[in-house]
DNA sequence: GTGGTCTAGACCACA
DNA sequence: GTGGTCTAGACCACT
């Protein structure tokens, strides 16, 4: 599924989350696909169970998945709201990664084409 | 200068570190520039002067700035080294980022027009 | 009829219970109406029967229906008890998210407004 | 502060939350106020310190306080964003319970009477 | 079987 | 001192 990295800065419960977007944003995993249970995650990542249920709360709440009690935890259509604000958040990031690109030396031109490259690559695993 | 967020999910001194880093790849500071000392940004930000050092020590352990000790910290010439490790993560979040941004439904077009306005901007201030 | 939404934080059985005392609340049920049977709402609902059960049973303790053994649940003729508590809970409710709204921002005139609407549609359905 | 019901049907924790929003909407916490700590809070109301915390968590994600790591959860100033959602479902909740009182043989004129009631006491509490 | 809640007790980074 | 994270293990309601 995905690799945890224990020696990472991040918290093992956000790269869970971040995990799972990666795998929703490539499409392994499609709108209503249901998520392997906490208890599954857990034993398969050997996880304490409450830290896969945080991620998945966390998930919910930002909209990524929805919730059945009793019968698991599923990929939302698509997110729910198209939520201006975590858009902001995202565009800042690029602002910053990318100033940083160009300081370093990086060309405008060899940017503009990676990123060119990747918005084709979603494109096509969708 | 910048503004510090409280409230914030990030660390007051990782809030200080990309500041600082947003001041020298926008060109306000420039190869050489003295940064303020510890005790004046301490003042500044209202901010424990433990917390400042902790955020210069980052910076240098990065390459962004060079300590001279006595008269105080200074801005490298350039990144010390071209560092392909860290244009390669640099790249790895734009990746996820703009991966995030499609699948939320915001236009190809439109992500390469605000990108082309950040890399201009980033130019222009220069 | 109505509708249930798996992905709510609300248990089925008491999106059923709300459900029927809505229907019941807005006229469409009357008193001494029949309910659909068990099974009946259990295949309309695709859901569990011991789902359904449990609501009826929890509707017939709260005084809504009365079931007749072989025959079906009932309709009440009307709160069996005038029941001076359960409107105090209700009138706390009330206060709680009216307090909330006001909080929020949202204007007294503008709750009142509504508020009198809901009356109105309420008093026009029966 | 606030009293817990441990024999409610509500969790404990959902039980803090609504007994802070509770404090702060009556007035008694202002905007900025310091909450207790974690720590102070779970001895006061002897429950554990995890418990406190993911009530503190709720309510930072729905808007009404801010955490400021190392010092505490302050009150914010309101309502972050005004929420047409939050406000929604409490309109919602206002529906079905005004519905039940008008069922349950409630004038019209007495609920319009006790809700001028409320609003006005949350007026004078500001 | 599922997720949700709660306890007890530990360690960490930040200020 | 603060909140944040994590583990271990328990119980519960719902399906």
């Amino acid at each position: 599924m995905f690799q945890l990295d224990l020696r990472s800065k991040k918290s093992i419960y956000e790269q869970i989350v971040d995990g799972i977007k990666g795998l929703i944003v490539s499409g392994e995993l499609k709108a209503n696909d249901r998520l392997p249970s906490v208890r599954d995650l857990s034993a398969q990542l050997t996880v304490n169970p409450n830290t896969i249920a945080k991620a998945f709360r966390s998930l919910e709440s930002q909209g990524w998945i929805y919730t059945v009690s009793g019968r698991g935890c599923f990929v939302s259509e698509s997110m729910q709201s198209p939520d201006a604000e975590q858009a902001g958040k995202l565009y800042a990031e690029l602002e910053v990664a990318i100033r940083e690109l160009l300081f370093m030396g990086n060309g405008e031109d060899e940017i503009i084409s990676r990123i060119k490259e990747i918005i084709k690559k979603g494109g096509a695993s969708k």
